[in-house]
RNA sequence: GGAGAGGUGGCCGAGCUGGUUUAAGGCGUACGCCUGCUAAGCGUAUGUAGGGGAAACUCUACCGAGGGUUCGAAUCCCUCCUUCUCCGCCA
C-alpha cells in the first residue's frame, strides 16, 4: 500500500513506477475519487457536528423535563441526509481501497529499468565445476531417491517424493540452515502453513496472486506460497517500541504454488514444483537502516553457499522483474552443473513500508513522537529443491555417486551419497 | 462439533439498566518540583487517524470487524473474526 499523500502529491511518480513494473493502473480515476471523497467528507463532518449538537440539546432538555420534539425532528432529518451521504462515501472508499491494493510498490532509485534482460549481475563467486566425464542432470543421478511418478500417484504431477538419502539430505539441510541463522542471532519461528485472506493481503500475495495459490474454500484458507506470509504476519497490527528493532526472524515452511500455466518449460525434475521446502529469513527494521539490512541479509544468505562450496552469482533485479510489493530485490542464483545453467535459489527483497502499511505494523520512536511504519524485508535462506539440484549435480562423480561438502558430510554421517 | 464467558487507548482496567464519560482510574512514558543520595513523594502532560487555523485551539471518526435499531450506541439487536473455560472427537 502506498501513502495516500504520495498518491495526491506525486501521481506521476506512482504511474511511472507502475509502468516500470508492467502493472496497469489508472491513477487519474483514483485522484478523481479521492477528491470526490474529500468534498463529501467535509459535508458529512458538518452534518455530524450539527447532529451532535442537537443530540446534546435533546439530552439537556429531557433532563430538565422540557419538550425536545423540535430538536428531535431536526436531528432525524439531519440523520436522513447523513445516511445518504454516508452510503456514497462508503462506495467511494471501497473503490479507493480496491484501486490502492492494485498499486505496486515504487522501485528504489538504484533499480535498473526494464525487464529481466536488464538485471545486473553484481558479482559471481566460486568455480564452475568441470568434469572429465559426461555430467548428468539430477533426475538421473537421483533415480532411486527422487520419484516424481510416485508423487504423481499420491498428489498429482509436479510434486516431490524423496526417499532414503534424498529425504534425509533435505531434512539435514533445513536443520543446518536454521542453525546457521540462529547462530547469527535470528529467532526461529514455527508458524502455520495456511493463512487467511487478511494475512495474504498484508504481505501482498492478494489480490494479485490469487490464481497462483491453493485455496481451501470450505474454511477460507490459503496454503502459504512462502514463509514470508506467516512469519511477517506475526507482527500484523502490532505496535513495537523503537528499541525492539530490528526484529530478526527465520523459519522453515513448505511453500505451495499452483504454477498455473508454467508446464513444459524448465520444469523437469526438481526445477519447478507445486510444493517445496524453504527456510525463510524475515527482518523488521527501522526505516533508516533497511538499506544496510538488505545487504546484510544478502551476504548472510550467500555465506551458506560459500560454506557449501556452491558457485553462485548475485543479481540486482530490474524494475520489470521486481515483485509487486518489492522496492528492491537481489536474487541469488546457483550453478547447476548437470543442466549448465543458473538457478534462482533465493530472492532477497526490501519492501520498505509497503507491507507495513497494508499490515499496520508500526513502531513508536524512542524519543516519543508520531508512530512510524517499520520496514519489512525478507529472503530465502534458502529454497531446498534447487539447492539439492546443485549439491547433487555439482558433487557428482564418474560412478554416479555424490560427494558432499564437508559441512554436510559431518551432519549426514557419510561423505558420499550413493 | 456442542455449551458458556470475554475482546475498551502502549499495558491493566471501569463503564455495558442508551444521553453531563466526545471513555474514569491505575501502570508505563515525558517534562518539572522537592528530597543529598542507585529509593520515594508531588505537579503537569501523554491514544490513533483525518479536516480547519499563524497559533492558543477546534471539528470529525475510532471502544475486535461489519451491518441494524434510535433524535442519540462503547452501552441494545444481527453476522463474522478472535481468545479463554467445560463437554465431545482425535494424532
Amino acid at each position: 500500500m502506498l501513502d495516500r499523500k504520495l498518491l495526491r502529491k506525486e501521481p506521476l511518480k506512482v504511474a511511472e513506477a507502475a509502468k516500470a513494473k508492467n502493472e496497469k493502473i489508472d491513477i487519474d480515476r483514483w485522484l478523481e475519487a479521492d477528491s470526490a471523497r474529500r468534498t463529501l467528507m467535509l459535508q458529512i463532518e458538518e452534518l455530524r457536528k450539527i447532529r451532535n449538537q442537537l443530540s446534546k440539546a435533546v439530552s439537556v432538555k429531557k433532563r430538565s423535563g422540557e419538550n425536545a420534539d423540535e430538536e428531535m425532528a431536526q436531528s432525524r432529518e439531519t440523520g436522513t441526509r447523513l445516511s445518504s451521504l454516508e452510503s456514497n462515501i462508503a462506495d467511494i472508499d471501497n473503490r479507493l481501497s480496491e484501486m490502492e491494493k492494485g498499486f505496486p510498490n515504487i522501485p528504489d532509485p538504484d533499480v535498473p529499468l526494464g525487464g529481466e534482460e536488464n538485471n545486473v549481475v553484481l558479482r559471481t563467486w566460486g568455480e564452475i565445476p568441470e568434469f572429465d566425464f559426461q555430467a548428468k542432470p539430477h533426475w538421473e543421478l537421483m533415480e532411486n531417491v527422487f520419484q516424481p511418478e510416485a508423487a504423481g500417484r499420491i498428489a498429482g504431477s509436479n510434486f516431490i517424493l524423496f526417499r532414503g538419502w534424498a529425504a534425509k539430505l533435505q531434512r539435514t539441510l533445513i536443520s543446518w540452515m536454521l542453525d546457521y541463522h540462529i547462530e547469527s542471532g535470528m529467532e526461529e519461528i514455527w508458524a502455520p502453513f495456511v493463512a487467511k485472506k487478511e494475512s495474504m493481503t498484508a504481505t501482498a500475495q492478494l489480490p494479485k496472486m490469487e490464481d497462483d495459490m491453493y485455496k481451501i474454500d470450505r474454511d477460507n484458507l490459503y496454503l502459504i506460497p512462502t514463509g514470508e506470509v506467516p512469519v511477517t504476519n506475526l507482527y500484523r497490527d502490532q505496535l513495537l517500541e523503537e528499541a525492539d528493532l530490528p526484529v530478526r526472524l527465520c523459519g522453515y515452511t513448505p511453500c505451495f504454488r499452483r504454477e498455473a500455466g508454467s508446464y513444459g518449460k524448465d520444469n523437469r525434475g526438481l526445477n519447478r514444483v507445486h510444493q517445496f521446502e524453504k527456510v525463510e529469513m524475515v527482518r523488521l527494521e527501522h526505516p533508516d537502516r533497511s538499506e544496510e539490512a538488505h545487504e546484510e541479509l544478502l551476504n548472510h544468505a550467500a555465506g551458506m553457499l560459500e560454506l557449501l562450496g556452491i558457485p553462485y552469482r548475485i543479481l540486482l533485479l530490474a524494475s520489470g522483474d521486481l515483485s509487486f510489493a518489492a522496492a528492491k530485490c537481489f536474487d541469488i542464483e546457483i550453478w547447476s552443473a548437470g543442466q549448465n545453467k543458473w538457478l534462482e535459489v533465493s530472492s532477497i527483497a526490501n519492501f520498505r513500508e509497503f507491507q507495513a502499511r497494508r499490515g499496520n505494523m508500526r513502531y513508536r520512536p524512542a524519543g516519543g513522537g508520531k508512530q512510524q511504519f517499520i520496514h519489512t524485508l525478507n529472503g530465502s535462506g534458502l529454497a531446498l529443491p534447487r539447492l539439492i539440484i546443485s549439491l547433487v549435480e555439482n558433487g557428482q562423480q564418474a560412478d554416479g555417486s555424490i560427494k558432499l561438502p564437508s559441512a554436510l558430510a559431518e551432519r549426514m554421517g557419510v561423505e558420499v551419497l550413493r
